[in-house]
DNA sequence: ATCCAGGCCATAA
DNA sequence: TTATGGCCTGGA
């Protein structure tokens, strides 16, 4: 448990005693995709989060949430960013496993893990299947303005352009699929269609998945089309919080190859094994570490192995 | 033009 | 149980 500090200065709340913390590489790294960089050069984010306009910065490793905010968005900050989670020792724990995820994590410390909305993030990474994270960005952001609600940002800062939540699955439910086409979602309509029926009709529990264990948790949510092994792991990893969960894209595949396979083919199934088995209740970590090197740093290295 | 980018599903053996 | 092809989209 970290031993977060959180002080209102001005009308910001400073969150601080959260180091290691890298507030571009959390927001930018793939897991999240309202948020925008706003602010005289591009220091501050702009996102929308639970139906709140939200806009921050990073200061040293200190967190600033621009205010002013009630202190339910203040809890809500807290609990997005998982601030009670001590990431500086999960960071050496890791080291100690594999100096190797070490490096990776000194390219880019103070990831930290969201704690996002379940029904945002099924959306989001049923969207994400074969697809690029521009244009992802562009499907929820299209999803949120055709079909979720203006928030009203009264005298805050940027008040000039209109944020809109992210829409309520009775909504998604109700569209039809040549609107869900629209925001470019292209062969996934149907899946999100469905996945939002069975929701807001009840016959299936997503807030309740958070209770179960991760390997029954990550079959119910595999029993909709659209989310197959990596897209549970990324709902589970993102916005359930459970940490044990590993999402294998091509990326994570290629550097897991290279790092433990001697660069040969492997099976997804032995890659997930390999990792569950070597990170443990640390593996989500790892992976977004390695992961994030890999792409920014080996690209060009180990793009051609499968 | 052709390829491919942070997968999944249906089908086939 | 593992291996292929197709799929919406849009940028390189």
């Amino acid at each position: 448990m970290a031993d977060v500090v959180v002080e209102v200065s001005g009308s910001d709340v400073r969150f601080s005693k959260i180091s290691p913390f890298n507030l571009k590489d959390t927001l930018m790294c793939g897991q999240a995709f309202r948020w925008t960089s706003t602010g005289c050069d591009n220091c501050a984010y702009t996102g929308v989060v639970k139906g709140k306009v939200l806009r921050v910065r990073q200061e040293h490793e200190c967190l600033i949430l621009e205010g002013p905010v009630d202190e339910d968005t203040r809890n809500m900050v807290m609990d997005y960013f998982a601030l009670d989670v001590d990431l500086g020792e999960i960071e050496n724990r890791l080291r100690e496993i594999d100096p190797a995820v070490g490096v990776a994590i000194d390219f880019s410390p103070g990831i930290r893990l969201l704690r996002q909305d379940p029904w945002e993030a099924m959306v989001t990474f049923i969207i994400s299947a074969r697809n690029s994270i521009p244009l992802i960005r562009r499907s929820v952001e299209l999803l949120a303005e055709k079909h979720g609600d203006p928030i009203p940002q009264g005298h805050r800062g940027d008040a000039c352009d209109l944020h809109f939540s992210f829409p309520d699955p009775g909504v998604l439910a109700d569209a039809d699929i040549e609107e869900l086409l629209e925001c470019r979602t292209g062969f996934k309509a149907p899946y999100i269609k469905e996945a939002a029926m069975r929701i807001a009709s009840g016959d299936f529990d997503l807030y309740g998945v958070g209770d179960l264990e991760y390997p029954e948790a990550k079959k119910r949510l595999m029993e909709f089309k659209g989310i197959g092994n990596k897209v549970a792991d990324c709902i589970l990893l993102f916005a359930f919080g459970f940490y044990q969960a590993f999402p294998i894209d091509v990326w994570v595949t290629r550097i897991m190859r290279y790092l433990y396979f001697d660069s040969k083919k492997v099976p997804l199934r032995v890659i997930s094994e390999f990792a569950h088995e070597k990170f443990g209740d640390l593996a989500g970590y790892a992976q977004q570490y390695l992961f994030y090197y890999a792409r920014n740093m080996l690209g060009a290295e180990i793009r051609g192995l499968e």
